[in-house]
DNA sequence: GCCAACGTTGGC
DNA sequence: GCCAACGTTGGC
């Protein structure tokens, strides 16, 4: 079993959609990075659990868990010329994008900061890649102990 | 293959 | 809103 942080900006599909979403679970569309859709596509599998990340909003931070429900499959938002995501070189026949589904398996009680993320970088969290310079992936791997710990941290305080 | 221009990400 | 860091594009 792997683990993962997948970010989403609040403002456009953030942890209480999904928990209003039927079944809790969405599709994870939208990237469009090779890296992130190589991850996508090749190493999640199900059953792997990932953080939910709350991007470039008031307050960044790991806001709870969700479960990959349905392995990697076509984007098919980039086929939707009426799609924000769309893009004209993804080929249905040979699809550019990828996307897994997840479902919502925890909400944080409170949200996990990248504040406070960054303040155990040289100690629990030093190579959590999240907080490596220039870092934008948008989907990435976490370590076992780096998932203990800051799931550790989401219970505290 | 180089690299300048441009677009995006995302913290602050 | 600013801007640094990064990825992509396209001319040459």
């Amino acid at each position: 079993m792997n683990y993962w942080l997948m970010k989403s900006e609040p403002e456009a599909f953030s942890i209480d959609d999904l928990a209003r979403a039927p079944q809790k679970t969405t599709c994870w569309d939208g990237v469009r990075n090779y890296q992130a859709r190589n991850m996508l596509r090749d190493q999640m599998k199900k059953g792997d659990l990932a953080f939910f990340y709350h991007s470039n909003c008031e307050v960044p931070g790991i806001a709870g868990i969700v479960e990959i429900v349905r392995e990697g499959y076509p984007d098919h938002t980039a086929f939707d010329p009426e799609d924000h995501h769309f893009d004209a070189k993804s080929d249905p026949e040979n699809p550019r994008w990828f996307m897994v589904d997840v479902k919502l398996k925890k909400k944080f009680s409170r949200v996990v900061s990248l504040r406070e993320l960054k303040s155990c970088a040289d100690k629990s969290l030093s190579g959590f890649q999240l907080l490596a310079k220039g870092n934008r992936l948008s989907v990435m791997p976490v370590t076992a102990l780096q998932w203990k710990f800051i799931e550790s941290l989401s219970q505290g305080k």
